[in-house]
RNA sequence: GGAGGCGUAGCUCAGCCGGUUAGAGCGUUCGGUUCACAUCCGAAAGGUCGAGGGUUCGAGUCCCCCCGUCUCCACCA
């Protein structure tokens, strides 16, 4: 074993990384294939835009991803992380208009098949950067099978499923009120729209009445949309308003006699209790106007900007009309107020721009029939969210889904396969575009200029990705996949639509699980943004730190669902114990007899601490493997590094180095081996979390290791739990603890060694005999003896009692009598107070009567050990105190010598 | 308007199905250069688990209510 060359004092990430994870792919490690004598364990990737930049948020993502995995990997499943990338078509087609506005050129400039090229050939050059990101942080992968949304068996799988849906009446096409983005200048689902609240005004303004009989008074937070009301509603209800329903009023600055209509829609006591109607710029009075079959008007166009039916403000902006409007409405002495008004104001996801609603004509998916098989799917429990909770969220909103709008005004994405006959104007929806007409025969067929909305093709994923809709063994035999890791923030994007999707197509749901995990927060708790500044990138944290560093700080510490905030300090202390188990895999290894053989270690030679920490290590693994099943990775990872750390690091090492250290110890051997098995061990549970590291490790630590991850995962050996061992060393720690206490309160240098008297049962005296070593170096001991009985122990000696011994440590001088019946009084009271509680419960009838055996026999033997304690520290304390008495009399009399002297 | 999260040590957070004396990291105080590691080791201080009520033999954990805080959904012109 001369792997300890090779490791220098502390583990550098740099050197490794790059070379490991090459070598991880050379080897086709992450490589899944259908194999029938393995069970599948299939993750699909949430595919990053390929605008995207690595940011915290995938960063978590992947390494929740990846942590699972490999897991599953070393467990022996045919695992299966499927990568890919989401052509983004909003966001994309965005940065291919800005990248043409640097030469100058508009998107009008340039047909659709150029600007398809340019964007081909962005997405070639800056496409796979997120992916050579994802590599950085050690995902494993399966390269093999990267996919993309516009490939060409993922476009098809997108025609079929809208043909199939269209065939089934359940994609329509529409003119109705949608979102639309201005400045994207497309239709938006009802989801891209974010509500902001935002500091507006209530313009009050009057409209005349056609006979001249005085106005109406109605409120308004768009005076522009003014330019195309056709009605003022009130109530039915209201009284005031009752006998104006039916006269006609005259629209300020335009013109036109538009009635006063009743309707339930306007709200009692609200505002004015008129309101303003315009069908074409908002989605109520859109269904207002159906209701009472109102003329729609349209007055402004596309990019916000008001046409010919806004008259003299043709040709505005819908800001800059606005302003006109309420000036000229001044004016001519109609506007009655404004009022300071904060309301919500609907917002592009995109691009921020407000959103105005638009009359089109869209393609829609219909929801209802869709969403109702998809909530039943979950409610059965085929598809389970951890935490559960985020179920309530898809449930609240696939039961109030309304159609999709999934048409968009853009080049880049999946065009729909609608085609229109120039004759006739049939729509033929289908696989290929048909040669002509079936119902007239034109030949002259256009096809559909829209797009599909992006997350159209991502709900297919899933399925798309492992071949469908052709039925391929991969198809048959990963899906449906695991689990599903991803944020809250895309439930309704992406989850749901993913459920539907596959229970539709498939007949199946697309997983079984999906782990929802929250935001990754700067320092202060606030989101990271780039209008901010303060997104931290995950690449200098891994050029700082190293990958597992930060890996480890995103899993430890945080459980499924909730956002947690990046602190530099977790990842530090992630660095600090990367190189911890490095170096204790150092002192291991530097330990080690060349060639040192295990075959023939014998079982007979385990120490009692040997026993202990086998014992400790298989309750780990069967606690850790639990926790991984569950998905409660913090939980395990922290449970591995308590281990490693305080167990084998702290104590497991520094007990047995006197053994290792002396070359004629009999149970050498047998601690190498209980050393490298252990370790070797805490590499695999770690693995998932710190693969870089622990490779390394495992690479150094056993000879021709072909990989720590594929290596079987760490099985739990019950014949290995040894509770006798555990209450032994128990005894062993607490004793050395106590030591440690006294001495530090009595500002014992470490440099001074005492005796250590140990008075305890004759069932204890093996064990603190083979203890010896440890108590020595670990207690700072000159020797340890054994007593029979505290008889022996000198009066001047600090005490320690605790359950199974009491231990003396006379220090003389330097004994603070003081301090000690301080220490000794707080002790008792700790004790008494514990008895008093113990002594409670077991007084309590109920308790008797209705908690497990168990409990009572614990509380019982507890008792019993607390009033044994209480005896002994009891008659301690006394004979301290005592001791008090007599050093303060020998200092009187001192004193008494010294005036005599004097005088 | 509806739904949910969070409130535990100075700070950031764990704490599953209710059951040892409620934990960790950072920070703080004190002490440590013997050959794995100062990216370290040892010792310690620090919490009536937001308030109140209830269920229970037993509540940080379950229920109700209130306070504070954050988020999501809906959206009233």
């Amino acid at each position: 074993m001369k792997s300890i060359e090779n490791m220098p004092k502390t583990y550098d990430p740099a050197g490794s990384e790059d070379r490991i994870y090459q070598n991880w792919l050379d080897k086709g490690y992450f490589h899944a294939v259908v194999n029938p004598d393995k069970k599948p364990f299939t993750i699909v990737i949430p595919p990053p835009n390929i605008t995207g930049q690595l940011h915290m948020g995938h960063a978590l993502d992947n390494t929740l991803q990846d942590s699972i995995i490999r897991f599953k990997r070393m467990q022996g499943y045919e695992t299966l992380w499927l990568p890919g990338t989401d052509h983004a078509s909003i966001a994309t087609e965005a940065k291919i208009v800005d990248k043409m506005a640097q030469e100058g050129l508009k998107k009008e400039d340039v047909t659709r098949e150029q600007f398809l090229e340019r964007a081909w050939a962005w997405r070639k050059e800056y496409g796979g950067r997120i992916v050579n990101q994802l590599k950085k942080l050690g995902s494993s992968c399966d390269w093999e099978r990267e996919r993309f949304t516009m490939d060409e068996g993922l476009s098809k799988a997108v025609t079929e499923v809208f043909v199939r849906l269209y065939e089934k009446g359940l994609i329509y096409k529409g003119e109705r009120i949608t979102n639309w983005c201005p400045r994207c200048n497309t239709s938006i689902s009802d989801i891209e729209v974010i509500y902001e609240e935002q500091d507006g005004h209530f313009w009050y303004i009057n409209y005349p009445f056609a006979d001249g009989s005085g106005s109406l008074m109605i409120a308004t937070t768009r005076p522009e949309t003014l330019l195309g009301d056709v009605a003022v509603a009130v109530n039915p209800e209201d009284e005031k308003y009752k006998d104006l329903v039916g006269k006609e009023l005259i629209l300020p600055l335009v013109g036109r006699r538009i009635p006063v209509i009743a309707d339930d829609y306007v709200e009692l006591g609200f505002g004015t209790g008129a309101v303003k109607i315009t069908p074409a710029h908002d989605p109520n009075d859109f269904n207002v106007g159906a209701r009472h079959n109102l003329e729609v008007i349209q007055i402004m166009d596309s990019r916000g900007v008001i046409n010919e039916n806004g008259g003299k403000y043709c040709g505005m902006d819908r800001f800059e009309a606005r302003k006109q409007i309420v000036k000229d409405l001044e004016a001519e002495g109609l506007l009655v107020k404004v009022e300071p008004y904060k309301h919500n104001v609907g917002t592009c996801q995109r691009c921020g721009t407000t959103v105005e609603p638009f009359v089109s004509s869209q393609w829609y998916v219909k929801m209802k029939p869709l969403a109702e098989p998809a909530i039943k799917a979950v409610r059965d429990g085929k598809t389970r969210f951890i935490p559960q909770r985020f179920e309530n969220i898809y449930f609240n909103w696939m039961e109030n889904i309304q159609d999709w709008c999934i048409s968009r005004q853009l080049w880049w994405g999946h065009r729909i396969p609608a085609y229109y006959c120039a004759d006739c104007g049939k729509i033929i929806v289908a696989r290929e575009k048909p040669a002509k007409c079936p119902d007239c025969g034109c030949e002259t067929l256009e096809q559909d200029p829209d797009t599909l909305d992006t997350w159209f093709s991502s709900a297919l994923w899933p399925f798309s990705t492992l071949g469908w809709p052709e039925n391929t063994p991969e198809l048959k035999y990963f899906y449906p996949t695991n689990v599903l890791v991803t944020g809250y923030d895309i439930i309704f994007f992406w989850v749901a639509r993913m459920i539907f999707s596959g229970v539709e197509q498939m007949g199946e749901v697309p997983f079984r699980h999906v782990l929802i995990h929250g935001l990754v927060r700067d320092e202060q708790g606030r989101k990271m943004s780039k209008s901010l500044g303060n997104g931290i990138d995950p690449l200098e944290v891994i050029k700082d730190y190293g990958t597992d560093a930060l890996r480890y700080s995103l899993i430890s510490g945080n459980s499924p669902g909730n956002d947690q905030r990046f602190l530099t300090s977790k990842v530090e202390f992630a660095r600090n114990f990367g190189n911890k188990i490095w170096n204790a895999t150092r002192f291991v290894l530097m330990n080690f007899d060349d060639g040192v053989d295990f075959s023939n270690v014998d079982r007979a030679d385990f120490t009692a601490e040997d026993k202990w920490i086998l014992s400790l290590q298989n309750r780990l693994i069967k606690e850790v493997t639990d926790n991984m099943e569950r998905y409660e990775l913090g939980v395990a990872l922290t449970k591995v590094t308590d281990f490693i750390w305080d167990v084998f690091c702290d104590w497991y090492i520094e007990l047995v180095k006197p053994r290792l250290f002396d070359p004629e110890n009999k149970s050498r051997l047998a601690c190498m081996y209980v050393l490298n098995r252990v370790l070797v061990n805490s590499m695999k549970l770690l693995h998932p979390f710190m693969p870089f590291i622990t490779e390394e490790i495992y690479q150094n630590l056993i000879k021709d290791a072909e990989s720590i991850m594929i290596s079987k995962w760490p099985e739990a050996d019950d014949s290995l739990i040894d509770e006798a061992a555990e209450k032994e060393l128990g005894l062993v720690i607490e004793s050395i603890k106590s030591i440690r206490n006294i001495r530090t309160q009595m500002n014992v240098p470490n440099s001074v060694k005492t005796t250590v008297i140990f008075v305890t049962g004759s069932e204890n005296f093996a064990l603190i005999d083979e203890s010896k070593g440890a108590l020595k170096r670990l207690g700072f001991a000159q020797e340890i003896v054994t007593a029979e009985d505290e008889s022996e122990a000198p009066g001047d000696s600090a005490t320690a009692i605790i359950p199974g011994a009491k231990i003396f440590i006379p220090l003389r001088e330097l004994i603070d009598v003081e301090k000690e019946t301080a220490r000794l009084t707080k002790e008792l009271e700790n004790i008494e107070y514990e008895l008093k509680r113990v002594g409670g419960k077991l007084a309590n009838e109920g308790f008797i009567s209705k908690a497990p055996q168990r409990l009572i026999d614990q509380e019982r033997e507890k008792l019993a050990k607390y009033e044994e304690l209480r005896k002994s520290t009891a008659e301690r304390l006394e004979k301290v105190k005592s001791m008090k008495e007599l050093r303060k009399s020998t200092a009187e009399r001192l004193e008494k010598v010294k005036s005599m002297k004097n005088n």
